[in-house]
DNA sequence: GCCTGCTTTCTAATCGTTTAGGTTTAGGTT
DNA sequence: AACCTAAACCTAAACGATTAGAAAGCAGGC
C-alpha cells in the first residue's frame, strides 16, 4: 500500500470529525448509531487500523506488563507465564516476557539495559523472577511503574515492593527429611548462583535437615543452565578421591537435566546407586527414567497471584489518576505473601 | 515522580535546543563534543529516559518482529526462538513471541485479532509456526509487513511469501522405513489438526511408507495438546474390540507426553508392547523411560534461516525508503527453502 | 571587506491519535 | 415565542520525539 490509512483518512471519507470517528471506534458515547455504523463501514473499507504508538502517546494508560526471566528453557516459568496470562487477560492487559539471560549467563548490564527498556516502552507494571538491584527497583518506584517479585525476593532496602515467595525453607527441609527417612547420610546439593535468592534458602533448609538427621551436606554450585551442570558435576565425580554421593538434590530444572545426562553418561543407575531429588515439579518429571521426586511449587497459581496483586496495584493508580491524583503505586503489606511447597514423591529417591 | 522528565527539560537544562540533545543522545552527528557530554549528564541527572511510543510515532523505522506461535509448550518454538533471536540480535532488532493458541485451543477469530494487533503495533516483520488465512496474508502484505513461515506452508495463493519447511514426507518415509525393519506392521499416527500443513505430509509420507512395506496405519487425529491426545488415547484403546497397535507416532511434543501418559496409565510397557516414535527432537528425550526415538527437525537453525531471510528483507525496505521508494518486501525465490529432518534412534522404537 | 565552505545550532513542522471545551441541533416546556 | 436540556458533533491543542531547512559562527582565501 503506498499510503496507510489514518484517522483522518477515515474522517475525510466519512465528512465526520476525527473527534466522532475516534469515538465510534473506541465504542465511547457521543455517537449516535448511524453514525457509528457509517464510520464502521468507512474504517473497514479503507483498511484502517489504528497506530499503537500514536494512541500510547496521546493516552497516558499503558497496559501491557512486562515479566523478567532467566532463561526461558526453565518450566518453572512456562507455568508461570499461564498463570499470569490467564489473569491479564480479563482485565484487557496483556503480558510480554523479558528473558533477562537469553544467551545463557546473568550480567548486571543487561539488567539494566532490560530495565531502561520497559521504562522507555512505559510498561504498565513487572512481574520479575529475578532479584533486581537496589538502584532498578528505585528507578522504576521513580517512574510509577509498580514491581511485584516471585521466587525471588525483594532487595532487603526495598521492604515495601510485593512479593510471592515459596517457603523454599520448609520445603527443602521437608526434603531433606524424606532423605535422611531412606537412610541417606551424604548428600549433594547441586546449586545455582546466589543471586537467585531461592538459593540461599533452599541450602540453609536442607542444611538444617542434614545437622538434625545427621547427615552430611555438600554443596557443590554451578551456572544455571543444564551444560555447565552436567559438566560441573562430571568434573566434581572425576577428581580422584571423590566418592559418589547417595543422594543428590538438584536444585533446579536445568540443572537436573544437567544432573541426568552426566549420571547417564557415566552409566550410574537412578535410585539403586544414587538417589535424586529435584526442585520445580514439571510436566516430564513423571515420565523420566526412573519417575521424579520433587519439591512442587505450583508456579502456576503463583503467577496467578502475582497478577492478581499487581492488576489490583495498577487499577489503584487508574483509579488515582482519574481523582487527578498522582499514580504512585500504593503497596499494602498483605502484598508480600509466602506460599508452601510439597513434596511429590516418586521413584527417583528410592521409594 | 510527580513529572516525567522529557526531551524538552533536558534541552532547558542544557540551554541547548531540542534538536540538538536529540542529536547528542542518539550518538549522531552534527554535534561537538562538548555539547554532547553536556546533554548526557543533564540526561542523567534528570533520570530522563526516552519515550519509545513519541520515537515510534516520529520515525518511520520500526525494530519489533513477532513470532507467532501456537501453545508455547511446545519445545519446538523454544529451540526456534533461541535460533530467531541469535540473528535478530546483532541486527539490532528484537523478537516478541505472539502465542496465538494461549489458551489451548486455535480459533480463527484469535488469529485475526492477533495480525490485527500487530498490524496496530506496526511491526516490522513477522514469523509464523502457523498458516495464516490468505486475508490476513494479503492483509499483512497491504501494510508491507514482510512474513516468513516456518515448519508450516504459506496458503496456496501466496506464492511469494518465503517459508522455510522441513521435508516432512522425506522424513516420515524414514520414519516408516525403520518400523517396518523391526517387522511391525500395524501402526498409529497420533495426529494434531490438519491447521497445522505439516500433518498432511507427516501421515502422507507414513502412509506411502505402510503401503510400500505392508503395515496398515491408521491414523487418529486429536486437539493439539497433551490432555486432548491422553483422552483420545485412552478412549481409542478403551473401545471394545480395538486391538494395541504394535507401534505408535506421536505426531509433536505434547501429543508424545500425552501418549507417554495414556500408555503408563494402562502399565502397557514400551517398547515391548508397543513401540514409540515422535516428531520432534527435544532436551528430556534421552532421558525419559525408554530413550525416545524421533524425528529430528533441527529448529534452532531453522529459525536461524527464518530470521536471517526476514532480516535481508527489513534491510531491502529501509534501504528502499532511503531511496524514497515504496517499502514493498521483496521475495526472491530462493527464499523458499526445504531442509531436511533426520531419524535420531533411540530405545522407545525397540533399538 | 567580501565571499565561500564548514561545523554547530536553532526554529518549526510533523508523526497519528485523544480529549477538553465549545457549538450546533432537535426536541420539549412553559 | 422564548427558553432549556441533552445528544451529537466540532475545533484545536496536546502527547514527546525527529528532522528538514534556515541561520549563526568561524576560519581561511582572495
Amino acid at each position: 500500500m503506498a499510503k496507510k490509512p489514518t484517522l483522518r483518512d477515515v474522517s475525510e471519507a466519512t465528512g465526520l470529525s476525527s473527534y466522532t470517528v475516534s469515538r465510534a471506534l473506541s465504542n465511547g458515547p457521543d455517537v449516535s448509531a448511524a453514525s457509528r455504523k457509517l464510520v464502521l463501514k468507512a474504517a473497514r473499507e479503507l483498511g484502517y487500523v489504528p497506530n499503537r504508538a500514536a494512541q500510547e502517546l496521546r493516552k497516558k494508560s499503558r497496559s501491557s506488563v512486562a515479566v523478567i526471566t532467566a532463561s526461558t528453557s526453565n518450566y518453572y516459568y512456562l507455568d508461570l507465564m499461564k498463570g499470569v496470562q490467564r489473569v491479564l487477560r480479563v482485565s484487557g492487559r496483556n503480558a510480554v516476557v523479558a528473558d533477562i539471560a537469553a544467551e545463557g549467563v546473568y550480567t548486571p548490564e543487561v539488567e539494566d539495559a532490560i530495565v531502561q527498556d520497559l521504562i522507555q516502552s512505559r510498561t504498565a507494571g513487572i512481574i520479575t523472577t529475578l532479584t533486581l538491584s537496589s538502584e532498578n527497583v528505585k528507578l522504576l518506584e521513580s517512574w510509577d511503574i509498580p514491581v511485584v517479585f516471585v521466587d525471588s525476593a525483594p532487595p532487603e532496602d526495598a521492604t515495601q515492593v510485593p512479593s510471592i515467595l515459596t517457603d523454599n525453607y520448609a520445603a527443602s527441609m521437608k526434603a531433606g527429611a524424606h532423605l535422611a527417612r531412606h537412610g541417606y547420610t551424604d548428600w549433594l546439593f547441586l546449586a545455582y548462583p546466589g543471586r537467585w535468592s531461592t538459593r540461599a534458602e533452599r541450602e540453609r533448609g536442607l542444611q538444617e535437615a542434614a545437622t538434625k538427621h545427621g547427615a552430611a551436606l555438600r554443596v557443590l554450585e554451578t551456572e544455571n543452565d543444564s551444560d555447565s551442570a552436567c559438566k560441573t558435576l562430571s568434573s566434581y565425580l572425576n577428581t580422584p578421591g571423590r566418592t559418589l554421593p547417595r543422594a543428590i538434590i538438584a536444585g533446579n530444572n536445568p540443572l537436573l537435566h544437567g544432573v541426568l545426562t552426566a549420571l547417564k553418561q557415566r552409566e550410574i543407575v537412578v535410585p539403586t546407586q544414587v538417589a535424586l531429588m529435584a526442585f520445580d515439579e514439571f510436566a516430564w518429571a513423571p515420565l523420566l527414567d526412573p519417575p521424579l521426586t520433587v519439591v512442587d511449587e505450583d508456579s502456576e497459581s503463583i503467577g496467578v497471584l502475582a497478577a492478581q496483586t499487581l492488576t489490583r496495584i495498577l487499577d489503584g493508580q487508574l483509579e488515582a489518576e482519574r481523582r487527578g491524583d498522582p499514580p504512585v503505586p500504593s503497596y499494602r503489606p498483605e502484598d508480600r505473601r509466602e506460599v508452601n511447597a510439597d513434596l511429590i514423591v516418586r521413584q527417583s529417591c528410592g521409594c
